[in-house]
DNA sequence: TATCAGAGAAAGATATGGCC
DNA sequence: GGCCATATCTTTCTCTGATA
C-alpha cells in the first residue's frame, strides 16, 4: 500500500445491492430466533441434555444441517457475517459519509481485463531448489502447456507496473523467460534443478536489492537467499544420497520483527513471500472474481454506509467507527444471531445516539460509565461475556483518554496520528465530540489502511482481522479482509503457500489482489465457501453427493488438497500426487478411517480406555493429558481459593491480574513486555469494579450534562473557547 | 539474550457417529 | 430417530520452547 487512498467508495460503482425478492436466504430463515440464552441457565450438557438452542420463546432444537447438494442461489445478497446490508436498509436513512470528502487520495483505477486467465503470465511454482526428481502430475503438465513461464524474480517490475496492462506482463514474461534456463523435463533431474536453484538464488538477491524502500525486508530477503544457496550446496554435495526435500524459494517467507510497533508482523506494503510478489497477477484475480460473480451474482459496496441496526451486530458496515468496531468484536467468536441479540440488548440497556455521524449507534460512553457485571451480562448472549466485557470496557476507556489527548495536541498544534490528513474543521469537531463526551474513533477515516489497521490492533481485543474488517467496510478503504474461506480459496489456488497462515494471505493479499476486487472477492469467497458443495467444510470427493453436486466453476483452477480445512482427506495427499486417475478418488473415498471406538463413560472416568482403543492407524488420542501451565495454575489456585470462600467470581476478573508497571517490562521477554500494555488495559476494568468508579462517574456524568455548544463561531474561536473550557473544567 | 513460532486456553455452538 | 459423548470450529491472547 503506498500513498493515500479514498477513504470511501472508491472502489465501488454507483449502485446498490441487487436482491431477488422471491428468495429466501438460510441466512434469513434464522434471522427472527435470535436465540437468547437466559441467564443463569446452566448449559445444556450439564444436565445430561443435548444442547439445544434456546429461543426468547423456550428452547428449540435446531434442525441438523444438511450436507445435501443444493444449487447456490444467485444474488439476494445477505452479505456473510451479517456485513453489509439488505437493499431495504439502504436509502434515506444512509449516512453520507462526505465529511471526509476534503480528503485528496490517491486512487488506483482498474481496467477491465480482456485477458482470459489462461493467457496471462503464472508463476512456476516450480522454482524450487530440491534435490528430489518430483514426478511432474499429468494433468498439471497438460495445463502447464498453456501457460506462460514467468519468475518474478528477475522482472524488477513494480506492483503497479504488473498491474497496469496486459503488455507490460507480456514483456515481463519474455524478460523472465530471456532470464532463466529451460524448465528441466522430469528427467533433467538433480543438475538441472541445481543449475535452476542457483539461477533463482542469483534473482533472490536482485530482488533485495530493489526492496529499497523497506531495508529490513532488504535485509531479510537476502539473508534467506544465502540461507537457500547454503542449502542449494548441500545439496550439491549429497549428490549421490538421498536427497534432502529444500523449500520451494517461491515459498520462502521473509521473518518480519514483532514488536510493540507491529506486534502481528505485518508487513505493510510489501508481500511475506517476495517470490510470489505478482501472484495472483490483476488478470488472475479479475478472473476468479468472474467466475464467482457469475455463480453468486454480482456484489458492490453500497455507495453509502448504512444506518446502524439497532438488532444486528453486522460486522462494521456502519458510519460510527467505535461502533463498527466494537460491534465487529462483539460478533467474533460466535454466530450471528447471537450477536444481533447482544446489540439488541446493548441498545435497549444503555440507548442510542439520535445526533451527529454515529446517529443511530449504541450510547458507547453510558456502557463506559457503566459496571462491567451490567456489561458482561447484557452482552451475554453473544458468548464469552467476560472476555469482550473486558475488552469492550477498556477500549472504550483508551479511546476516551485517547480523545482528550488529541483533543489537547490540536488545542496545542502538535502532530497526532492521522492529523496531518485532518482540516481545522475536523480538528474542532474531535474537540467538541471530548467536550460533550461523545466517543469517536471518526478521525480514523484520515488514515490509511496500514496506519488504520496499526492503530486498531493496539485495542485489547481486536486482531488483524477485526481490523481488517473495520477498514473495509467502515472506513471503506480497499483492505484484503481474510477470513477462514478467503484463506481456504487463497490456498487452493495457490496464491499462497499451502502452509501460509490466515496473516500470510492477509500480507500477501493486501499487496497482490488489486484494490478494486478486495470488498467483491472478500464477499464472494466467503459466500462460495457456504454455499459451494464442493467447497464446503466436511464434503468430500467420491460421495454420491458430490458426485450429483453442481459444477464449481473454479474447479479448474482449485487444488483442494492443499491446507487442510475440515476436509480430513489430507493423509492422502501423496497418493494423490502420483496417481491422478479417478480410481484413486474412488479409492480415496472408499478408504474410510476405521470406526473410533466410542469412548463411554465410565472408560473415559477411569481414564484407561486410550491403552485399549488405540489400534486404529493416525488415531488422535482423545484429550491427552494436558500440562498445567503457569496460567492454568494460578487460575485453578483462584478457583480453590474461591470454592473454599464461596465467594461469586462472576464479580471478579476472570484471572487475577498482578500489579505490574505500566509501561515497563516487567519479565524477561519481550511478549511479557507486550502482555504488560494489555493488562494495564484489563487492570483499569478490574480497578473499576474493585474501586467503584461510580463516584467518577457521577462527576464525568454531571459534566457530561453540562450542554456545552458551538454556535456560528470560527475555527478559532471555538478552539480558544475549547481550550478554556478543557483548562478549567467548565 | 532477544525474538519467533506454535500450542493451548477461553466459551460457546455445531457436527459427527455410536448405541439403543 | 433420539440420546449421548466427543470432535471441531471460531478469534485473540498468553505462554513456552526453539532458534538466531
Amino acid at each position: 500500500m503506498s500513498g493515500r487512498r479514498v477513504t470511501r467508495a472508491s472502489t465501488a460503482t454507483a449502485g446498490q445491492l441487487v436482491r431477488e425478492p422471491d428468495v429466501q436466504q438460510p441466512d434469513e430463515a434464522v434471522e427472527d430466533s435470535a436465540p437468547v440464552k437466559p441467564q443463569h441457565q446452566a448449559h445444556p450438557r450439564q444436565k445430561g441434555k443435548r444442547a439445544a438452542t434456546t429461543t426468547a420463546q423456550g428452547p428449540v432444537r435446531k434442525k441438523k444441517a444438511t450436507s445435501k447438494p443444493v444449487a447456490p442461489v444467485k444474488g439476494g445478497w445477505i452479505l456473510p457475517h451479517g456485513m453489509g446490508i439488505a437493499v431495504e436498509n439502504i436509502g434515506d436513512k444512509a449516512a453520507d459519509l462526505t465529511t471526509n470528502d476534503n480528503i485528496n487520495v490517491e486512487t488506483e483505477t482498474a481496467k477491465p481485463s480482456t485477458v482470459g486467465l489462461l493467457d496471462v503470465p503464472v508463476i512456476n511454482d516450480d522454482i524450487v531448489a530440491t534435490a528430489n526428481d518430483i514426478p511432474v502430475d499429468s494433468s498439471k503438465a497438460k495445463q502447464s502447456t498453456k501457460k506462460t513461464v514467468l519468475n518474478p524474480i528477475s522482472t524488477g517490475i513494480t506492483r503497479r507496473q504488473t498491474r497496469s496492462s496486459t503488455a507490460a506482463s507480456k514483456e515481463l514474461t519474455s524478460t523472465a523467460q530471456a532470464s532463466l534456463p529451460p524448465k528441466p523435463s522430469s528427467k533433467d533431474g538433480l543438475a538441472a534443478s541445481i543449475e535452476r536453484s542457483d539461477t533463482a538464488i542469483t534473482e533472490h538477491e536482485e530482488l533485495a536489492e530493489q526492496l529499497v524502500e523497506t531495508p529490513s525486508l532488504r535485509r531479510a530477503v537476502t539473508r534467506q537467499g544465502r540461507k537457500a544457496h547454503r542449502t542449494t550446496e548441500d545439496a550439491k554435495a549429497t549428490v549421490g544420497e538421498t536427497p534432502k526435500p529444500v523449500v520451494a524459494l517461491i515459498d520462502q517467507k521473509v521473518k518480519v520483527k514483532r514488536g510493540l510497533s507491529n506486534k502481528y508482523g505485518l508487513t505493510r506494503g510489501s508481500t511475506p513471500y517476495p517470490h510470489r510478489h505478482a501472484i495472483p497477477t490483476k488478470d488472475q484475480s479479475e478472473e476468479v472474481h468472474r467466475l464467482l460473480t457469475e455463480m453468486h451474482g454480482e456484489v458492490k459496496q453500497p455507495t453509502k454506509a448504512p444506518a446502524p441496526s439497532l438488532d444486528k451486530a453486522g460486522c462494521g458496515e456502519v458510519p460510527s467507527v467505535l461502533d463498527a468496531l466494537l460491534r465487529t468484536l462483539i460478533s467474533g467468536n460466535t454466530l450471528m444471531a447471537n450477536a444481533d441479540a447482544a446489540v439488541k440488548r446493548l441498545a435497549e440497556t444503555y440507548g442510542i445516539l439520535t445526533e451527529g455521524v454515529g446517529a443511530g449507534s449504541i450510547n458507547w460512553n453510558a456502557v463506559r460509565l457503566s459496571s462491567l457485571e451490567k456489561l458482561i451480562n447484557v452482552i451475554r448472549p453473544a458468548g464469552c461475556p467476560k472476555l469482550k466485557g473486558g475488552h469492550i470496557k477498556a477500549i472504550l476507556d483508551m479511546v476516551y483518554e485517547e480523545q482528550k489527548a488529541r483533543a489537547q495536541a490540536h488545542l496545542e498544534n502538535k502532530p497526532v496520528p492521522g492529523g496531518q490528513n485532518e482540516d481545522e474543521g475536523q480538528k474542532a469537531l474531535e474537540i467538541e465530540k471530548v467536550i460533550e463526551h461523545y466517543l469517536s474513533l471518526d478521525h480514523m477515516h484520515a488514515m490509511t489502511a496500514d496506519e488504520a489497521i496499526t492503530e486498531f490492533v493496539r485495542y485489547p481485543g481486536i486482531g488483524v482481522k477485526t481490523a481488517a474488517c473495520v477498514v473495509l467496510f467502515c472506513l471503506r478503504i480497499p483492505c484484503f479482509a481474510v477470513d477462514t474461506h478467503v484463506h481456504k480459496f487463497c490456498v487452493w489456488l495457490g496464491w499462497v503457500p499451502e502452509k501460509a497462515n490466515e496473516l500470510d494471505t492477509f500480507n500477501h493479499g493486501e499487496f497482490t489482489v488489486p484494490d478494486h476486487l478486495k470488498y467483491g472477492l472478500h464477499q464472494l469467497f466467503i459466500r462460495h465457501g457456504q454455499q459451494c458443495f464442493k467447497c464446503r467444510k466436511n464434503t468430500k470427493p467420491g460421495t454420491k453427493a458430490w458426485e450429483n453436486a453442481p459444477e464449481c466453476p473454479l474447479e479448474h483452477l482449485l487444488d483442494r488438497s492443499k491446507g487442510n480445512f475440515g476436509r480430513g482427506d489430507k493423509e492422502d495427499d501423496e497418493e494423490e500426487m502420483d496417481d491422478d486417475n479417478e480410481s484413486v478418488v474412488a479409492k480415496k473415498a472408499s478408504k474410510k478411517k476405521p470406526a473410533k471406538p466410542q469412548r463411554t463413560k465410565k472408560k473415559a472416568d477411569t481414564g484407561t480406555e486410550d491403552d485399549e482403543t488405540d489400534a486404529g492407524p493416525e488415531k488422535k488420542t482423545p484429550n491427552p493429558p494436558k500440562r498445567v501451565t503457569k496460567r492454568q495454575g494460578i487460575k485453578k489456585e483462584v478457583n480453590e481459593e474461591h470454592d473454599a470462600s464461596g465467594e461469586d467470581l462472576e464479580t471478579k476478573p476472570a484471572v487475577p491480574v498482578a500489579p505490574k508497571q505500566p509501561g515497563k517490562m516487567n519479565g524477561k521477554r519481550a511478549t511479557a513486555g507486550k502482555a504488560v500494555l494489555k493488562k494495564t488495559a484489563s487492570k483499569k476494568v478490574a480497578e473499576a469494579v474493585a474501586t467503584g468508579r461510580e463516584v467518577t462517574v457521577a462527576d464525568e456524568q454531571d459534566a457530561a450534562d453540562k450542554n456545552y455548544k458551538f454556535v456560528n463561531s470560527t475555527v478559532q474561536e471555538q478552539k480558544a473557547r475549547s481550550k478554556i473550557k478543557l483548562e478549567t473544567g467548565r
